[in-house]
DNA sequence: CGCCTTTGTGTAACCGGTTACAGATAACTT
DNA sequence: AAGTTATCTGTAACCGGTTACACAAAGGCG
């Protein structure tokens, strides 16, 4: 690997010079550039990031904490976030903290040993002492946070607009799936439903739920038909959890939508391949990680006006596990 | 940020005995190690990686390259990966490539200008000049190259399989689905199926298909059933592709697996959760990206006898897509 | 024409670790 | 007891960039 002297010595400058070149700033002259641009390609020489980074106390990486990347939701939000952070010249820095605070704070740690310039975080101890005195830009994503700037949609909302969509469309036997409890965005989704059932006229009742792994989802459904056999709508505490309902509701025969509606949560890329294909309460994952990683790179840059929260919408994607709205209604 | 003069200077020592602290090499006397303890932890402090890096000329981290983390198949080799090289005090810098040779180029430029340790690649340019002149243990992850060490599931054997499953079956009147050309494990699963056909006695016919994404996989199913109604037996490139099609033939009324075989390929988590549940081929994603992982770590800490290829294998995964086979046959 | 500003370039300190080397003392050897 | 080896610690060079500062030459201005 040839360094910034090799490059120096091959152009017969000092490394000052090499550098001004490299960064383009300082006074230059037409001729010495042009020797230097040569001998960069004759020796094909790439700056060390490492060496910059040291000298500048920051680096160009940026950190990235996600409970699970295997969780449908989050390689879109990662997605969105990559190409966004891209643009701007920066590269990611990946950790799967799987919710615990131990790997969560390690990860932090590492990041902040690598100096990285900024960090975004999809984890639930928002207001934990790991984020509270870090002298960083950060940013929480699909979860809030007082400290910090945060992009999330309304779980809230989400969940009522969930609720709403069953009972207009006639459920009358609703059960309301409860996602894990330490799931900030998990708990809203089901305050939003409750509230709208509460406020309708209908039976219901919740089933709780402590995770949203694939073979634990699978359980959960085959309890819930056993439970509450009589059920005539389902509110799923998330796409995966909805998409498990859909498969043991038809394994027992029922038929979907005219025995039995159904609701997920996210909108996954599977949510449209299922037959019948999910109605479910769209969050705008990749979008809210474009989001996240713009806000990110505009305090990086210490720019003004700073948004403290965004807010990106929840839809009601209207497919097939639920019934035409009753026009007479 | 406290640096390791702070904590010589708190511990009345000199900067070279806190780093043989640090690093537990070289000698130190009981009672300064104490005092040297006392001082980082009064000071809080933690070493910086990026000095420390510059000085050894690499860094803790490890290039991660993948074509793009939003296909399902690779959420689960990344977690395998990151798991392991985690215990080994790696982390981990994510890229995605999307297949294009530039946006690798690109990467494994940022990786090498951050000093990475290793690399490991999940794309398909492996013989290209990105790789050959590097300096670097690379891994290749699912696709082969002849000059890394490459972990990979037997792609021509497990189109084999899948086909033999079909065939046994009693498919009379199969359609092979071709995956992308320039996708490399694409096409050997593709031989094997097509190799196995062409010894059976049964017709079939092949529809190529140029991506993996969720929308093109939903119209090339619709396209299926215009093209060849009265296939009886579908071997699909993988599983997006097939749940897509178990999509359209439930929407046109097919009864699978009776009037409709169906076979996938990688056992994505979301198989499992069909309906009926998918059989195919699986690949063990998770076990893969450990392998890799593993192999890499041996080839930095520059063990003897490194394997030059692991295969994992891939085994038929019986479900609902598929009948049972018959006992007379 | 003398003074000030702009342009162009080099020297060397600095970022925060690691380690080669040297020097000092204590512990073994024969 | 003298020589050898093990233990303990400090000084300073080094990794490869960036930049403050110094200096020189050229251009602009009253």
């Amino acid at each position: 690997m040839a360094t910034i002297r090799d490059v120096a010595e091959q152009a017969g400058v000092s490394v000052a010079t090499v550098s001004r070149v490299l960064n383009d700033n300082g006074y230059v002259g037409v001729e010495t550039r042009k020797r230097v641009m040569g001998a960069i390609k004759s020796l094909n020489y790439s700056p060390n990031e490492v060496a910059r980074s040291l000298y500048k106390r920051e680096s160009r990486l940026i950190g990235l904490l996600l409970p699970d990347i295997t969780n449908p939701f989050f390689p879109q939000l990662a997605r969105g976030i990559e190409d966004e952070v891209n643009r701007a010249g920066f590269r990611l820095l990946l950790g799967n903290s799987d919710e615990e605070a131990t790997k969560e704070l390690e990860y932090i740690q590492t990041f902040l040993q690598n100096q990285v310039v900024g960090l975004i975080s999809a984890t639930n101890n928002t207001d934990n002492e790991n984020y509270t005195n870090l002298d960083l830009p950060v940013v929480f994503l699909d979860r809030v946070s007082k400290q910090h700037p945060s992009v999330y949609a309304d779980g809230i909302e989400g969940g009522r607009l969930a609720a709403k969509a069953l009972v207009e469309r006639g459920s009358k036997r609703i059960t309301l799936i409860k996602g894990p409890g330490h799931v900030k965005p998990a708990m809203d989704r089901f305050q939003g439903a409750l509230a709208e059932l509460s406020a309708a006229e209908v039976d219901f009742s919740v089933l709780s739920t402590s995770s949203y792994a694939f073979d634990d989802a699978r359980k959960r459904a085959e309890e819930l038909f056993e439970k509450h056999s009589d059920t005539d709508g389902v509110i799923a505490s998330n796409d995966i959890v909805a998409i498990a309902i859909l498969h043991e509701a038809l394994r027992l025969g029922r038929r979907i939508p005219e025995d039995l509606q159904l609701i997920g949560y996210d909108d996954i890329p599977f949510s449209s391949l299922s037959y019948p294909s999910l109605s479910t309460i769209r969050q705008p994952a990749y979008e809210m990680g474009k989001e996240a990683a713009k806000l990110l790179i505009r305090m990086i840059r210490k720019e003004k006006e700073i948004d403290q929260t965004i807010q990106l919408p929840v839809t009601l994607i209207e497919r097939n596990t639920t019934r035409k709205v009753d026009p007479n209604a």
